[in-house]
DNA sequence: ATCGGTCAAGAACGAGCGTTCCAGAACTCA
DNA sequence: TGAGTTCTGGAACGCTCGTTCTTGACCGAT
């Protein structure tokens, strides 16, 4: 996904059409604007590979494969980047991207709290959440290299 | 900062001359372009906000206090972002970015290190830092409200 | 055969972008 | 004082942006 990986004013529309193969009236058709399409792609990313990684946690066999699987989900990477991108740069200044953002981190916490016994607004699954997104920020910025072990310690520390 | 607020590809040239009260041509002549702006700023917000804010960690009083001080710290807020907007959507594509980025998380990982006794390439040493900056992340798309507990919650049960 | 409606291809629009340039005011220092 | 340098305000450049419009090809139904 072109947002994801170069961010909303990163991306022209001209990038979207030819990346895409769709003429451009269609997409003006469709979406109205490019703010319109952004959305579409957040809701769509939020719904369709979000939600479904998250509600997988819940069958995972514990907490440290859960939060590997959180930390390491959601589409292999690059979509993420499109959650990541919408928070940070989005999210401040557009209030419909931020309540996208939000459902997709209460979506996050509330599993993490099920798997762990936790009570879900409890500060300890915040904190958790936080830091499934930072460890997806890290392998953005670095590579996803460093980031398995890592997910595995905090698991291990936190759910003992 | 306007970088941090809005990112590098949201902030005009005219928004910086306006906001800065800098004559065009003296931003020229002294950063050469936009883009050796961006550079000189994250550089100043790395080395006189981050690194010193990083190296008060090691003498607070514990690992909670330095984990709350992190999480909290770099320079109230606003241009931490300028580190997590870097991190998100310039380092991927620009290595001079990529290596400031680099650094700032591997001085506050080595911060943290210290604090906590631990070896400061450690796996959990790895995720706390990225804890920290998915804090800042939480904090910067819904306000800085729900963080305080969140990081004090992860300090008692990593501290242990 | 012809019609209304959807479609692709791309030209065109006004605005904004990063960057350069220039004319003149304000300084520096012999 | 006066020559040389540095600042200032802003116009101008070529280009790209998001958006709209024109044109002509294609379609099944009449």
């Amino acid at each position: 996904m072109l947002f994801a990986e170069r961010g909303y004013d990163g991306t022209s529309v001209d990038d979207l059409v030819q990346g895409l193969g769709v003429h451009r009236g269609s997409l003006y058709k469709v979406f109205g604007s490019k703010r319109g399409l952004y959305l579409a792609a957040l809701r769509h990313h939020l719904e369709d590979e979000v939600l479904p990684t998250v509600a997988a946690l819940t069958v995972t066999s514990g907490p440290a494969e859960a939060l590997a699987q959180a930390a390491g989900g959601f589409d292999g990477g690059a979509a993420a980047g499109l959650l990541l991108s919408a928070a940070v740069h989005q999210a401040p200044t557009d209030p419909d991207v931020a309540a996208l953002v939000e459902e997709a981190l209460r979506a996050l916490e509330r599993a993490l709290a099920a798997v762990l016994g936790e009570p879900a607004d409890s500060p300890l699954i915040g904190a958790l959440g936080a830091s499934v997104l930072g460890l997806r920020l890290r392998d953005r910025a670095f590579g996803p290299a460093a980031s398995a072990p890592a997910v595995h310690a905090l698991a291990v520390r936190l759910a003992d």
